[in-house]
DNA sequence: ATGAAAGCGCTAACAA
DNA sequence: TTGTTAGCGCTTTCAT
């Protein structure tokens, strides 16, 4: 029986509007009045209805934020940010995974907006970039890992990270160097291709090995045993951390030493990796910083929104540094091509 | 400019309500002007409001999942295990962090209640059982991670999970083990408990020694390294996983070979360590099950509420496993004792 | 400073 | 099978 605006109206002998203005602390009611009403719906246990109340008034002061995949602690971090950046503000993040699944993804979105949430974040998605525009459309929107056209966005410079990667294991020694990608994302695509240009500037065209995988560590482990008995690179720069650790544990499962024999860098520069223990080579773009520029994108286009102004969309692009550790090394020995084997 | 009900009806020539069971799949409505209906309501870009649609209806058909830290990957797997037992039916989940805080914990419970969610699933939260209790009195609610009385529960067997791991490493031969401990939440209690009386019972009472810790990395490095200024322990028990992970990483610092001059066990089985690569001795306790179990406790919880009748709350415990893996050996030598450093 | 009244978009009885 | 009507609980003018 759940309490109502009306029940505590009526216990303080008040009118409902009073009630809804003290609860919400509107200086237009008396000190005493707002008071007596507190008190009284404390004591009735009130707690607002929120349907209602976003159902009344214009603006729901909600904003969902869409998390491609649980699983990689990047997007918890990156969340922290935006977290951080909203603190203070009334607005709510309500909070959805995409589960790696674009329907699902967009199954999510499509429930923000039957929410009538007032923004968008979306975290890594994948979805396509036509669904984002319309979804732009209809709610003022931040994409973050990604640069859609006309849409705010944060990102990071795939291609000079890539870059970055490739031209450290190439200046190492290694020739044979293979990538593992990370889907169909443009991000992974941009990484995909700077690796291959970065290859084809150093003259080794013809070393150049995509595997295609995914944002995971199983597609690590299972791209890392496809290279190693196709072609046995002597490095291997994979589309992200995660993916990166499957190959380090294909590697240990394989009886390969990293990085005396093997080489392996990836992508994000996750806590996971930043620990002493795992010790990746890999790419940072502070994650936690991309989170707090996109609330702040996020209440600046919140506050036109209010201004009823409109203003060009901002891209913020990140610089990435490479972060040298533990699992990359000059090339030791010419490895046996596989052909002899 | 949002299209609603009444324009879609004004559109086909018939009545509101005729176009909400439309296209809410009532059987009472004939299939051609159901047709019809859907087709005006796509041309138009009808989307539901949500909020008008719960205010009106006795269920919301959500459920309000809080979950205790992102940054835990285990999290992400008893979420796989709740959407996947969830599928198919109507009540959709809806996400909330507590950030590692009892008071952004609460915060959005009560957002839940707020929002009049049909039921709560709390994972690993730590706020106190008082305030769960008087949760669970609001809607129906169903605990992974911790046992409430009271209260549809899933949980391992802390205390027998503790002893594995204990007796393992004492079967080892070590006999200074020590114990990172994870906070002041139930679970980490028993963990604790166990492990000291394990040790007691193993006749090591004076070499029990508990480092007060938390859920994360960061405190199993600041532990490992606390913990071996004081003693020098041979083996160490860590609360969780990812604690595990910063004691592996503080080791590695350190310049202490794991499981040579150190044995390390953990809690949970993450993915993470079970990757082959961290390779982390530990507990497991099929978390993605937990997600399951979770689910169908739940679903079994909401069709009785349904059904307005009430039922004994269900306590489902899962049995931990001992997962043997390369973070821990037999003792090798007696190492040099603190004091004669 | 307070109250009355209208309406947000939808669902659910009940009528027809 | 379809339409009418009355709310759901709240905010928000507009009076007072």
């Amino acid at each position: 029986v759940p309490v109502t605006l009306d029940d505590v109206a009526a216990r303080v002998g008040v009118s409902r509007a009073l009630v809804s203005m003290a609860l919400r602390g509107s200086s237009r009611v008396a000190a005493h009045t707002r008071e007596r009403v507190i008190a009284a719906a404390e004591e009735l246990g009130y707690r607002p209805n929120l349907n209602a109340r976003r159902l009344a008034s214009a603006r729901t002061d909600t904003v969902g934020v869409l998390i491609y995949d649980l699983h990689n602690p990047l997007f918890a971090e990156i969340l922290d940010g935006l977290a951080a950046a909203m603190g203070g503000h009334p607005e709510q993040l309500i909070l959805a995974s995409g589960f790696r699944d674009p329907a699902r993804e967009t199954a999510a979105v499509e429930s923000f907006l039957a929410h009538r949430v007032d923004a968008i974040v979306l975290i890594g998605t994948q979805m396509p970039s036509a669904e984002i525009h319309a979804y732009a459309r209809s709610a003022p929107t931040v994409v973050v890992g990604r640069h859609i056209r006309g849409v705010d966005s944060v990102i990071t410079d795939n291609a000079t990270g890539a870059r970055l990667v490739t031209e450290h294991l190439i200046s190492l020694g290694h020739r044979n160097v293979a990538h593992i990608d990370g889907g169909t994302g443009l991000g992974a695509i941009a990484r995909r291709r700077a690796y291959a240009d970065t290859m084809r500037a150093h003259g080794l065209q013809q070393h150049i090995q995509i595997c295609s995988g995914e944002y995971t560590e199983e597609a690590g482990r299972v791209g890392f045993e496809r290279l190693w008995i196709r072609s046995r690179p002597t490095a291997i720069f994979a589309a992200n951390d995660l993916c990166a650790l499957g190959v380090l544990s294909g590697a240990r499962a394989a009886g390969v030493a990293v990085p005396a024999e093997l080489s392996v860098a990836g992508f994000d520069n996750t806590a996971l990796v930043r620990s002493g223990f795992i010790s990746l080579t890999t790419v940072d773009w502070p994650p936690v910083q991309a989170g707090e520029i996109a609330g702040e994108l996020l209440q600046a286009r919140l506050a036109r929104e209010l201004a009823r102004e409109t203003a060009k969309p901002r891209v913020i692009t990140l610089t990435p540094k490479l972060v040298l550790r533990a699992t990359t090394a000059a090339i030791q020995a010419e490895p046996a091509s596989p052909e002899r084997v």
